[in-house]
DNA sequence: CAGTGGATGCTCT
DNA sequence: GAGCATCCACTGT
């Protein structure tokens, strides 16, 4: 399946069929280990309620991004999923960082590399994603995606830092992986 | 380890 | 003026 395939299906087949992709941003960047899926019927969704305002860009075409500012001080990236006009979209929440290591650390600054890519915000400070890039088409030569070598065990949680909605189980993590934003003993 | 609070900007009421 | 799809530095065990 080509990415364009992927993401331009239901987004909660989308989710987790993004796990084990690599993105890359002017090649720098690595495997996706963790994302969530929102969608317009979804009280936790910015797309909730119909277009308007920043959302705008949900609504647009499978295959952009729709990056918006968090609390204030980060960016946090999606990938527009679905049929145009449904308002959904995967927040890329934690990567495994495989190119571009040093290019993620100077903009990351003195952090372990385990917290390069490990959260929504730090994600997007490492690839270097700001608001300039909402509403960009994930194409080269700026965006790389390379399919998945290897078939990734997922496991499903809610979502985190949502305060509606708290119940549904859409966020979406790779088995095992050291990489996600809420590390521990338990992958999730 | 867990828990708390501050920084900061945009949307909505 | 409140609330937020967050992160970091700090505190106390």
């Amino acid at each position: 399946m080509t990415f364009h395939e992927l993401v331009a299906g239901s987004v909660h087949d989308a989710a987790p069929g993004l796990i084990g992709w690599t993105l890359l941003v002017d090649g720098v960047g690595g495997r996706i280990v963790e994302v969530e899926a929102y969608e317009e019927t979804d009280p936790a969704s910015h797309s909730f309620g119909g277009p308007r305002g920043r959302n705008v860009v949900m609504f647009g075409p499978a295959g952009q991004l729709y990056v918006y500012r968090s609390y204030g001080i980060h960016w946090c990236a999606n990938i527009v999923c679905g049929a145009p006009g449904h308002g959904a979209a995967v927040l890329l929440r934690a990567l495994e960082p495989t190119h571009g290591l040093d290019e993620m650390r100077s903009r990351r600054g003195p952090v372990a590399d385990r917290l390069l890519c490990s959260g929504p915000g730090r994600l997007t400070q490492a690839l270097g994603l700001t608001g300039a890039d909402n509403g960009a088409r994930l194409v080269p030569p700026r965006f790389s995606l390379v399919p998945p070598d290897r078939v990734a065990h997922i496991l499903r949680t809610p979502r985190i830092g949502i305060t509606r909605a708290t119940e549904a189980e859409w966020r979406y993590v790779e088995a095992g992986t050291s990489w996600s934003s809420r590390p521990g003993r338990r992958a999730a």
